[in-house]
DNA sequence: TAATATAGGACTACTGTAGTCGTATTTATG
DNA sequence: CATAAATACGACTACAGTAGTCCTATATTA
């Protein structure tokens, strides 16, 4: 439970390898996928998901593939997450869904505290980016 | 993704009830089960998992029930959370179950960093005690 | 025109979570 | 001592979300 899904941690680390290498460099989903092992269709929703925000910029065609669509130091983690899975990472299903999402809504006495902690974990991400992952 | 389970919730809504009511006070799974619209035999369980930790102390056979086993400031939100789910909220599967559990574990290049992010984690959990959700 | 790349929808398999059920054990009390 | 009310706990089911696969369409280079 509370873990970061696969296609996150694969989008991390694509987006990590591209920023050590020189600006505007080219690469495809299948090269990356082979570096790092992982499941080329997989990575390539992934990627795609990337290119509609804008982190990485897509060219078709022969010689297409991704690059970095912004300065290393400019994409945000929290970013990065929520363009893959649509949402924040949130402590609680009510914080994401709202009040019908949860039949105790109401007399739930514990969603407030705990947005204190939900407040400094969306900070965390806020903060970091790709530079301090490379 | 990234949420606390429905377990761990119903244990932080309870174990605020009972913080919030005179010290030594017993309470059945079924009265709290009640009070807040939680399943009653997954409570139970939780209830079980709680007072094998000491967190709370349990009295079986009639007038039985539950009252916490120590001071609500005493009850910390990681180890609630540790005894329910027998780990801590991890952000990678790697951190649980190590290397063995991720086919990538030796190319991985986003797990050291993250772990900055996941030190802050625990200590936002290590933090908090019941007494500050009452 | 062929080869190689992205774009993206549909589908399957698996895993973990939430919740249920049944039964044993303990204990207060009439 | 019998009964009722409580905890203890393992086994099971149903569901939802995730990881991963497959197939086809489209774009672009050579």
């Amino acid at each position: 439970m509370f873990q970061l899904s696969k296609k996150v941690e694969y989008g991390l680390i694509v987006l990590r390898h591209m920023a050590m290498k020189p600006r505007g460099q080219v690469f495809t989903a299948k090269e990356l996928a082979n570096e790092y092992e992982i499941p080329y269709e997989l990575l390539a929703k992934v990627l795609q998901k990337l290119a509609k925000s804008g982190i990485v910029v897509s060219m078709q065609g022969v010689k297409g593939g991704y690059a970095l669509g912004q300065k290393p130091e400019a994409i945000i983690v929290s970013d990065i997450i929520r363009v893959i899975e649509k949402e924040r990472p949130m402590l609680a299903g009510c914080y994401v869904d709202g009040p019908l999402s949860c039949s105790i809504f109401d007399i739930c006495t514990i969603r407030k505290p705990l947005e204190k902690i939900q407040k400094n974990i969306n900070s965390l991400f806020d903060k970091m980016t790709i530079q301090e992952i490379v």
